[in-house]
This record gives C-alpha cells, sequence and structure tokens, in this order.
DNA sequence: CTTATAATGAATGTAAAG
DNA sequence: CTTTACATTCATTATAAG
C-alpha cells in the first residue's frame, strides 16, 4: 500500500497540496483568498468507487496542512486507510441508523447489497425510501460527477447550516447524498413538531419536491429570502441547466435578484440570459481554430494579451493537450496554470492533417515567424503520387488527426471489393461512396491504387508531423510501437511557431526542461528554428522514445548535453535544485502531459483530467510551481 | 516473450433544418 | 429558438501469430 504524500511549496501567495492515496488522488491548492477542493478519482470513473460514507475517524483521506508562513517543503504521512473488511456488521447498521434510516430498512439494504460496499447499500437505502416514503427521487447532483466543482464553487453556503466541522477540509468530500438525506430528514422531523422557519419550510417544499438540498439551500442564498418557491425552483433549474452545460460556475453572483422577481414573461428571456452568460464564461474552442494566429491566415482582431504577475516569465513555459477533452478540463488547467487562457490551434494550418490542441504559455505572441521549409498543406501536395489513384468523389483535401493506431488490412480490403463490385459504372453509388468516404475519414485512409487504401506509412506520418524522415525508425523500435510515440507528439510546426520568438531572446542558446518529452517534438522544433539547446533536462517514461530523443541528440551534432530522466513523479525538490545550481536555471518549461484519459477515441478510460495517466498533468504543474520557485528565490537572495 | 491485428462507442461540438 | 443530423477524436485490449 501506497504512503501518501503532500508536498507543500511557498510560491508567491500560492500553496499547493498534493496528496496521492491509493487509486485516488486529491489535489488541494491553497490560494490567497480562497479555498479550492478538488477530489478526484482515478481508475474508477465512477465518484462511488470512494468511499464517501465514511463518517468515523478512521477513515479519514486527508490530514488538514495549513501554513500560514512560507516555509520549506513539508512532507505530510497520512494514515493507512482502514480496510473495509475491518468493518464489522454492527458497526455498518449503526452508520446507517446513525444516518436516521430505520434499522429494517438498513438490514434489508445490507441484506440485498451484501456488506462489502457500504456506497452500493446508501444507494439502495436512497432509492428504497423514496419509493417507500412520499419524498420522491431525488434531483442533480447525487450521481453528478460535476458535483465536487460545484461545492468547490460555493464553499461557505451550506456552512451555517450543517455541522460540520471547518478546519477539517476532509469533510468536504462527504457524499453529498448522506448529507441530503440526513437533512432531509431532520427538516422532515422539525416540521413534525412544528417548529420550521420560513426558510426552513421552503427547503423543505424543495426537497420534498424531488430537488437536491444543497442546490435548494445555494438557491435560497443567492437570491435572498423573499423569494417564492416558484422562483427558487427556476434557480434550480438554470443552476442545473449551467452544470450541465459546464462544470465551471462564476464566482460571481449568477443571477441578479431583480430578474429572479420578474414576471413570468420575462423568465424564458432569463434562463437564455442565463445559458449565454454561463457559456461565455466558460472555455470555449474558437471558430476558425487559429489561437492567436497562424501564418497562413489574417491574424484574428485579438493580438495582444497580459499576463498575471505571477505567470510571467522567466522561465517561460508551455504546455500543450487536446483540445477536445470532456467538458470542465480546460477550466482546471487553465485555473492552475495561473489563468491564463488556452490558445486553441488546429495543426490543418501548419500541415496536411488536423491536429487540434490546446496550448497554455506565458510566451510572447508578436512576431512569431514559421519553420521554412513551409510544409505540405494539402493531402494533394503531401502525396502526390496518390492524384493518380483518387476518386472524384472523395473532397478531401485534409487529413484528420493522426492517432495512435492505424486500420485492420480487412478494412481495406473490404473497401476494395465493395468498390470492385461497381467497376464498370462510372461512380460507384452514393452509398457506396458515404461508406467508404466515412471508412476514409475515420482512418485516415489515402488512395495507392486502383479502388485500393491504405493508412498512412510511419515516415509519412513523421513528414505530417515535422519530424526528419526516420525520426523514429530503427533503434529496435517496432512499427506499431513506431506508429503509437508519432501519434502521441507535437507537430513540430505549430509548436515551433509559438517558441520562434525565443529566438531573438536568447542568441546564446536555451536550457529546456521538457517534461512528457516523448519523441522529442519540442526539441526538433527549437533545433529547426535553429535556437541553440544549452542544456536540456528530459523526463520521459518509455526507454524507446528516450532512446529516440538520444539518438537524434547525437546525429543533429548538439553541442550542449542532454540529461534524461524517467518519471516525472520522481523529480522532486532536491532534484530539481541540484540540476538548477549545476546549469544555472531553466528558460523554458514545455511539456503535453497524457491525453489517455480526455481523448475521445479512448473508449474504455476516458476518465477526464483524474484519470490514471492524464492527472500526471498535476506533475507538470507542480514541477513548473517548483522551478518558479528555486529561481525565483535564488534572484531575490 | 514480442508484435501485429481487429474489434470495441461515447462525448462533444457544429451546422443545418424545423 | 429548439431540435436534429452529422463529423471528429494524441486509445485500449483480447487474441492470434511469430
Amino acid at each position: 500500500m501506497n504512503d501518501y504524500v503532500a508536498e507543500l511549496r511557498p510560491c508567491k501567495g500560492l500553496r499547493a497540496l498534493f496528496t496521492k492515496f491509493g487509486d485516488h488522488v486529491y489535489f488541494i491548492a491553497f490560494y490567497v483568498s480562497n479555498v479550492y477542493v478538488q477530489d478526484a478519482n482515478v481508475s474508477g470513473g465512477d465518484i462511488s468507487d470512494v468511499d464517501w460514507t465514511s463518517d468515523d475517524e478512521s477513515e479519514t483521506h486527508l490530514e488538514a496542512v495549513t501554513s500560514s508562513q512560507p516555509t520549506r517543503t513539508e512532507t505530510i504521512v497520512g494514515n493507512e486507510e482502514a480496510s473495509s473488511s475491518n468493518a464489522t456488521l454492527s458497526k455498518l447498521i449503526g452508520q446507517f441508523v446513525g444516518m436516521g434510516f430505520s434499522e429494517k430498512l438498513v438490514l434489508k439494504a445490507i441484506d440485498e447489497n451484501g456488506e462489502e460496499d457500504p456506497d452500493s447499500i446508501l444507494n439502495w437505502i436512497l432509492t428504497f425510501s423514496t419509493l417507500e416514503e412520499s419524498p420522491p427521487q431525488q434531483l442533480s447532483t447525487n450521481s453528478d460527477p460535476c458535483s465536487s466543482d460545484y461545492n468547490e464553487i460555493f464553499p461557505n453556503d451550506l456552512s451555517d447550516m450543517d455541522s460540520w466541522s471547518e478546519d477539517e477540509p476532509e469533510d468536504c468530500l462527504k457524499d453529498t447524498g448522506t448529507y441530503k438525506s440526513e437533512k432531509h430528514k431532520m427538516l422532515l422531523s422539525l416540521a413534525e413538531s412544528g417548529s420550521l422557519s420560513e426558510k426552513e419550510e421552503k427547503l423543505l417544499a424543495l426537497a420534498n419536491m424531488g430537488y437536491a438540498l444543497e442546490d435548494a439551500e445555494i438557491a435560497l442564498e443567492r437570491s435572498g429570502p423573499e423569494t417564492s418557491v416558484d422562483d427558487l425552483i427556476e434557480f434550480i433549474c438554470v443552476a442545473q441547466m449551467a452544470r450541465e452545460q459546464d462544470c465551471y460556475l462564476p464566482e460571481d453572483d449568477l443571477k441578479p435578484k431583480h430578474l429572479l422577481n420578474g414576471s413570468s414573461k420575462s423568465k424564458k428571456r432569463k434562463l437564455f440570459e442565463m445559458k449565454k452568460k454561463v457559456i461565455e464564461e466558460s472555455i470555449r474552442l474558437p471558430n476558425p481554430m487559429i489561437g492567436y494566429g497562424v501564418p497562413s491566415m489574417q491574424p484574428p482582431e485579438r493580438v495582444h494579451r497580459s499576463l498575471p504577475e505571477e505567470a510571467r516569465g522567466p522561465p517561460y513555459f508551455y504546455y500543450e493537450n487536446v483540445a477536445l477533452t470532456p467538458k470542465g478540463v480546460w477550466d482546471t488547467i487553465s485555473r492552475f496554470l495561473y489563468d491564463i487562457e488556452p490558445e486553441f490551434v488546429d495543426s490543418k494550418f501548419f500541415s496536411a492533417c488536423a491536429r487540434k490542441r490546446g496550448y497554455i504559455h506565458n510566451l510572447p505572441i508578436e512576431n512569431r515567424f514559421p519553420l521554412i521549409p513551409l510544409p505540405p498543406l494539402t493531402i494533394q501536395q503531401a502525396f502526390p503520387l496518390s492524384r493518380r489513384w483518387w476518386p472524384t468523389w472523395d473532397p478531401r483535401d485534409k487529413l484528420n488527426c493522426i492517432q495512435t493506431a492505424i486500420a485492420s488490412a480487412k478494412l481495406t480490403e473490404r473497401i476494395r471489393t465493395m468498390l470492385e463490385r461497381h467497376e464498370g459504372d462510372d461512380d460507384p453509388p452514393e452509398a457506396v461512396q458515404r461508406a467508404v468516404m466515412e471508412q476514409c475519414r475515420k482512418w485516415n485512409l489515402v488512395w495507392v491504387g486502383r479502388n485500393k487504401v491504405a493508412p498512412l506509412e510511419p515516415d509519412e506520418v513523421e513528414m505530417l508531423l515535422g519530424f526528419p524522415k526516420n525520426h523514429t525508425r530503427g533503434g529496435g523500435i517496432s512499427r506499431t510501437d513506431r506508429y503509437k510515440s508519432l501519434g502521441n507528439s507535437f507537430q513540430v510546426d505549430t509548436v515551433a511557431y509559438h517558441l520562434s520568438v525565443l529566438k531573438d531572446m536568447y542568441p546564446h542558446g536555451i536550457n529546456m526542461l521538457s517534461l512528457f518529452s516523448g519523441i522529442g517534438g519540442a526539441e526538433v522544433a527549437l533545433h529547426r528554428l535553429g535556437i541553440k539547446l544549452n542544456n536540456v533536462v528530459s523526463i520521459e517514461k518509455s526507454k524507446a522514445n528516450r532512446d529516440i530523443v538520444r539518438s537524434w541528440w547525437e546525429q543533429t551534432n548538439q553541442t550542449g548535453s542532454l540529461i534524461d530522466f524517467d518519471d516525472v513523479q520522481l523529480f522532486d525538490a532536491t532534484r530539481a535544485e541540484q540540476i538548477i545550481s549545476s546549469i544555472g536555471g531553466f528558460d523554458l518549461v514545455v511539456g503535453g502531459s497524457p491525453c489517455n484519459n480526455l481523448a475521445g477515441s479512448n473508449r474504455v478510460s476516458r476518465d477526464g483530467l483524474e484519470g490514471k495517466e492524464s492527472s500526471l498533468f498535476y506533475d507538470y504543474f507542480r514541477i513548473l510551481d517548483l522551478i518558479k520557485c528555486i529561481m525565483g528565490s535564488n534572484r531575490a537572495v
């Protein structure tokens, strides 16, 4: 069993606490004025995997860490989690009876669900009790994966009503379902004794209608105690809609009070305005996806930006990930990376294939220049030989995103036989065309013969992504792994365009820290820009990839030194200080953290930013923050 | 053991139509 | 404005083959 380690780094008013416990990752960042609590489940993808029902002290997941002094790095080691096998039956029963359920109901629930999983027991009880008793099914946040974010936005809204102790962060991780049912039952019993305040009456009415109590409380809090029940319902619906739209809600008032008291005529308008506002305030993808501009197009209106003080370089940093993530992911990433707005760019403006990515960086955005020679921008330019076989009814001039797996030979064979059946005709039937085109787009197939399509060769992928030919070849890497490494890489021309501003700033070369280096997209980009690489510290898990970068490094006659590491999670303050004192600091920190839990093509474990691999983003932030701290303090002294 | 193959949808956003 | 249709997506895994 892993110990979990929390690391606290003071840095310009920002304190970050990371904890990792078994399969669960918790992150807490203490900002100057706000407390963000983010809980996460790595493996399951279902929040119910966490033992939310832990009322007793033995299942404490987190140690509270508060520090008003800018101390050195602290390490806090928590207690082992009590194994669920220790939970005796009577303790289990007592736990639920203590929540206000009848012992009979609890016994039946345990009978139905076994005694292993308290969560399923609780779910069963909640379902059963709502069927038996008058309160209808609870709406919204119980199973809502965004509920934690929701709590995060309104950390204080419940504090006046409950019995939670405010100095214990782990209480924030409690199951909202437990909380709701406790609260609801309390209100019911108070109602029987006739001692409800007007406020509590409204809450109970809403709860009995099936609305989550915490939603009702927030609505009442936000729209004032005079608000009618009808308007409160309105508010809850809008808030819920907002949550569905995005997990992010603005901190400031969601809605001016006077609008909530408006006539029914304005309600539709009100809902629309609300929805519009929420959409506007969450991160949206630009169309066209050109960020702050691409070489082949007129620059967009906005060509200037101002960064917050704590975000400014040096060191400069450059972070990358897929643009099309599950909702809310980029909001979170942006919040951690100093609230810098992501720059979304589709590499189809730099290449013959699409690659929609988001980049967060603190680089200047003026006077960028592209790599020379400009790469082919269409399929026809990139693959001139395919022109001979390209059917007139295939309108593509750009390929879709290059991924990690290629089409099966069986599929291309099926396409060939399907087309040969209509050999005599001028064009195959429209239905056939549609079917073929769908597969061609899905698998990025190109025409290589009469009626014959094929996936791209590895060296063709290298070219499209801006790498030298055979960059990934040799060194004992398999063809399958070449596709995988390439599919996970940067598009070099795109990244180089963004990094080009460094050339004039560092005429004598740079020191770079490269996290999740892969096959060295950033290194290749800088080299092709003519920016000298003095020292490169590269952290990459895959040995095959490290070998590729090492091989490239030697073949390109680099005069600097390449230092590589295996594991970002083992890159701690000691190691960072050691390296920085040796090479004198970093000018650039680059990294694209794992996307596999974010990417749309993942059918199995698209768990979001808290996924097993994608949560390594937090290590990017941790290390970046670490570097900033060390270099900042060195400067100050 | 390594490598290649083939099968495995959902989430999200945008454009179009009603 | 709402509904519908359509397009896209840095992947995982069991299994066979070498």
